[in-house]
Parts: structure tokens; sequence; C-alpha cells
DNA sequence: GTGAAAGCGCTAACAA
DNA sequence: TTGTTAGCGCTTTCAC
């Protein structure tokens, strides 16, 4: 039924293995080049892919597990991905984790029956050192979103969130806040933590305390709540909080406690800003560069796909402040 | 290097064909069966995919192309397609279209060289009669998402955005609203035409005039520039934005010509709520069911694959009216 | 219930 | 430059 290489030969007078080449790029005649384009044309012929895969072993497939592909931060992740591995020529197939409970490590089986040459996987939880060795044993092209629990043996593309923590920091700092609290986010998400320290950190750089830190969910209601109590320092006049949801609980609990936003307290937040935009007010925030971390991962496995193992690298993406109408200048005079 | 059948038939003193019969859920003998299992244990065999979609000539896999995978919907979409199809034993492989200028039927080729046996086309977009006759011409198993002019050859899932609309109509009435204004989308953008249909005919239905429509991008500038041509009528008290971010671009144009939302003015819209949610005031929108549209998709691929060809469907999934904070009842009295 | 043999469509030596 | 040949790992008749 199907039109394959062998009627191509016979309709353009040359050999299986002649039109293989060409089909390849190979060296071959003019003549016998033309003939097989418009034999290829005539017949409307496309080589079969799972013969090529199965003669190869290479499926020129990649595999990407996300953690939850319903979510803005992973589509567009996805994107990124997507454009740099079509353009490489691989596909991309997508395996969601949604449902099973599955490990990460359970996706280590594609590799075997020739479903993928490569694999994503992209999580921003915190990752387990077990897993992630388990992931690192086999050598397989793999690059990780997120966490990599500091192992070096296996490659990892996240974004910088102690740098972005760190310049909110910076740019209160330089609109004369000195009293800022910080809302940590839950302990599971590995960015929670590196972000926690790029606050400390910064507050130390320029000898402030970092004492009112208070954890919360990423939720509204959890912002409300850490807020609420944060507010019980009189002098605090801003307030980071490590995500977006969290950031409309704090204004909330702001205007409910008869602050104004921005003029008594300063709210920024960490995330990638699609409704921070459009709030009322619109929040400042460090935009994480998701799709970025997307094309920089599929970059890289592409790369490792190409030429096989290669030193191991961690690379942490910039994420960006934009600024807001949630912040501004630190109230003037003595409080 | 790679396991394969072989190995475990001599490991397990038997066949190439029965160890494949078995594989296959044939039927072996007991003792056999449990010879071969243990070879597959003990020698970690997994089935090349690559040579049994040779030799079957079925991919397994199914093309998914979407207009653009960064928004929120389609991520939704993808979200509901993916774990429909992995239930169903297929992979899902992504194509995105967001790149290249390309028509949706050039992806019918990929039918040809055994990449996919089943390919959703997502779009939002108005699709052209010609691009639709082609994709049903070959009778390959293909479900739209969208629009399908009308074209009763091809399998299609949409959103009822007429219905959706006329779900806010009635909801507008019934809060004592009777002069509404209708902010319409793009025309390029398939549901846009049928909400507004919506509109006239759920106003039609109350006996009201449907006379105050404004044509905008779904953009919060255009929003914002249409209700304030809106506004002109003194006597409106209700917008209805066909989309989201429109519906933000209405709120501050009321806001800055003096109206209170909802008090003076009510706004209803139309998507996902994500944003709607969270913004102050939060959006009364009429959330459409894109993971739903996914999963329906999917489905019905599943069994046009497994029974081939059949009487071609359009499936037109219910949205759901829900009320925020930017809607109430009409302003009493005479104005 | 089982095994031998043929072949899916292609690539890759190798010899010509 | 080209054609011959031998597989890739699997399914699937068809005899036994």
């Amino acid at each position: 039924l199907a039109v394959t290489i062998i009627d191509i030969a016979r309709d353009s007078n040359t050999s299986k293995s002649t039109v293989s080449r060409y089909l390849n790029g190979g060296s071959v005649k003019p003549a016998t080049a033309q003939a097989i384009e418009a034999s290829v044309k005539k017949l409307n012929y496309h080589p079969n892919v799972n013969a090529r895969r199965l003669v190869t072993s290479k499926s020129h497939a990649i595999g990407v597990v996300l953690e939850d592909i319903s979510n803005t931060y992973f589509s567009e992740v996805l994107a990124g991905i997507q454009s740099v591995v079509t353009n490489s020529g691989y596909v991309c197939t997508f395996y969601s984790r949604a449902s099973n409970s599955s490990k990460e490590s359970d996706y280590l089986s594609l590799f075997n029956g020739g479903h993928i040459d490569g694999l994503i996987l992209g999580t921003f939880q915190k990752r387990i050192e077990q897993e992630v060795a388990k992931l690192a044993k086999m050598d397989y092209p793999i690059v990780l979103i997120g966490d990599n629990c500091g192992n070096k043996k296996i490659d990892c593309v996240d974004v910088d969130n102690e740098d972005g923590t760190l310049e909110e920091v910076e740019y209160l700092h330089s609109m004369g806040h000195r009293r800022i609290a910080y809302l940590r986010g839950p302990e599971m998400i590995s960015g929670a933590r590196t972000r926690a320290q790029g606050f400390i950190e910064g507050m130390h750089r320029h000898g402030l305390k970092a004492d009112i830190i208070v954890d919360t969910e990423w939720t509204v209601e959890g912002g409300y709540a850490a807020a609420m109590q944060v507010l019980r320092h009189q002098d605090v006049t801003a307030i980071i909080c490590s995500n977006e949801y969290c950031a409309y609980g704090a204004i909330s609990a702001c205007q409910e406690s008869g602050r104004t936003v921005p003029d008594d307290i300063s709210i920024v937040a960490f995330d990638d800003g699609t409704l921070a935009r459009y709030s009322v007010p619109s929040i400042t925030t460090v935009k994480q560069p998701f799709k970025s971390v997307g094309e920089t991962a599929a970059n890289h496995l592409v790369n490792l796909m190409k030429s096989g193992s290669q030193a191991k690298t961690r690379i942490l993406l910039q994420s960006h402040l934009v600024i807001r109408s949630s912040s501004g200048a630190a109230p003037a005079g003595p409080r």
C-alpha cells in the first residue's frame, strides 16, 4: 500500500541503496539525483520513520516530563523546548506526571524500548538525592529542570532564585526601605529555600536584619495570613513575597489593616507576571524566564545527544525585576 | 547490545514466536509463560517499539498541533488530551505551529511516514473552508478543536460560545439589567462571532435591543477604548466583554469615568478565569472547559483510530458562568 | 501450543 | 558512484 524506497528505485532505474544514500544526503550523480527526485514527487514518497528508527536505533524523539502541564509556567517551558527541539530535527513526546504518582526515575525505561533518545525532566519541587543519583547513574542524555540536589553528574537548568530575590532587596533598599519582611514559600518547592537565601544575603549586604521571615503556602489565603503576622511589626515598609499568589493575599491584608499599597507598604513578588500585570494594583515581580529555561534545557539536551557524554553543568538563568505599581519609595519621616 | 526477543527465547528454551505471542497476550502453556516471564525479568527485556511499529504499521502515537502552546488555554487542552491518550496506550507527540506559518493541512503528511496514527488540530482562530475540506478529504483519524466551517465530514470539538453568552445575558437580566452593552471580539477568532450571536439572541429573547455592540481587540487597551465608547450611553448598566483581558480595560474605563463596578456598572467576561479570580474586583466570567475540550477530543480520536471511519460529529461543550464581584444587581430607581 | 520462515522499510557495510 | 547483501527486532502466517 505504502510507497517505499524500492518503488522509488524501480521507478528511477537505480537501486534501493542509491535512493537511500541520496535521501540521506550522500553523493550521487546529478542525473540520478534528478531521477530520484522526480520519482519521489511522482509517487508521493515519504520515508518510513519507524523503519529508519529501527535500523539506526535512534528515535529522534525526546521525552518531556513535566510536573503539571496545565500550569502556566510549564506550558511556557514546553513551548521553549518544543521550538528548539523541532529545529534540531527531533520530535517531542510528552509524558505527564499528573495522574500517576510515579517517580522520575520510572521514565528511564523509555530509553530501553527505543522510545526516546533524550529526556527532559522538569519539576520545581525539591528532588530526592537518591532519585537524582539514579537518574545520573546510567549516563543517558538527560537534562533536569529545577533542583539537582547538588549532584554534579547530571545536567540541570534552573532559574537563579537567589539572585532574583537579591535584586528585589537591592531595589527596595534603593527606594529607601530598611525594614523589609519576607514571606517564605513551602519547603517542598526547591526555589523557595533559595529565594529565602537571597533575601537573607541581600539584607546582610546592607547590614540589615533579616529577622521578619514568615512561612506561607503559595496561596492567596496563605499570603493573607502571613502578611497579617508581618504587619504587627509597625516599622515594616516593604514585604517581599516569594510568590505571586501570596502577594495578592498580602495586598488584601495591607488594605484590611488600613495600609495603602504602595504608599505605606511596598509589595514585591516572584513569578511570571501573567497575573501580576493585570491586577489592581499591578504587582512588581521578578519575572522568571520560563521559555528560556525550556530552550536552554533543550539546547543542552540536543548537544548531549549529538556528542554523547560531556562534562555536566548546572545552568542558572537570570530572572528580571519588573517594577509595577505595588512598590515605591519608603514612606518619609520618622515612624 | 540491547536484549531482544531472541535472547528471551534462548533463555527460556522457546522460540521467538512463542515469546512474541506471550508478550502480546496470546495463549501459551503456563509453564512456558512463567519461563518467559522469568527471563524477561532476569535479562531486563524491553520490547523495541520501533520494530513493533514497523511491522504493525502503527505508531501508537497521536500528533497534537496547537496554535500557541504558551497560552494557558492550550496548555489545559493539552493536559486533557495527554491524560486520555496515555490511558489508551498512545503517546502524544507535540508539534507546535508557533514558529512557522504552516497550514494545518501540512501536518497531514505525518500520516504517511508512520509518524502518527491520529491527529488533533487545535486552534480557536477561524478556519478556511478549503483547508477544512482538505483535512476531511483523506478520511484520516483527525479531530478538530474549534471551528470546522460547518463541514460535516470531520469531527470537531468546541466550546459552546453562543450558549455561554446566552447564560450571561440571562444572569444579567435576572439581576435587573435591561440596557446591556457588548464588546465583540476580533473577527478572526471563531468564537468571537458565535459569542456575539449569543448576545443578540439572548437580548431578543427578552425583547431587549442588542444595539450597543462595539468591536474590540482582546487586549486591555482595546477593552478600555471600547468601554469608553459604550459609557457614552448613560443608561447602560452592564457590559458583557467577550474576553477576560478586555474586561480589565473595561473596568479601568468605568473607574476613570467615575462609575463604580459593580454598583453602577456590572462587568462580565468570557474566559478561563485564572486571572479573573484574583483581580480586584474579581471578575464574573463564563469559564471555558478547556481541559474537557482536550479530553473529549482525545476520546473521540481514540475511538476513531480503533473503529476506523465513523459518522462525524460536532461536539459542543457547555461552559459555566462563575459569578464573582464585578457584577451585581442593576442600580435601583430611575436613571 | 509451538517453531520455522518470511518480511515490514530501511541503512550500512562491502564489493564492484 | 553504484548495486548486492545482510540485517535491525519484531509480528504473523502456516505447518507441525
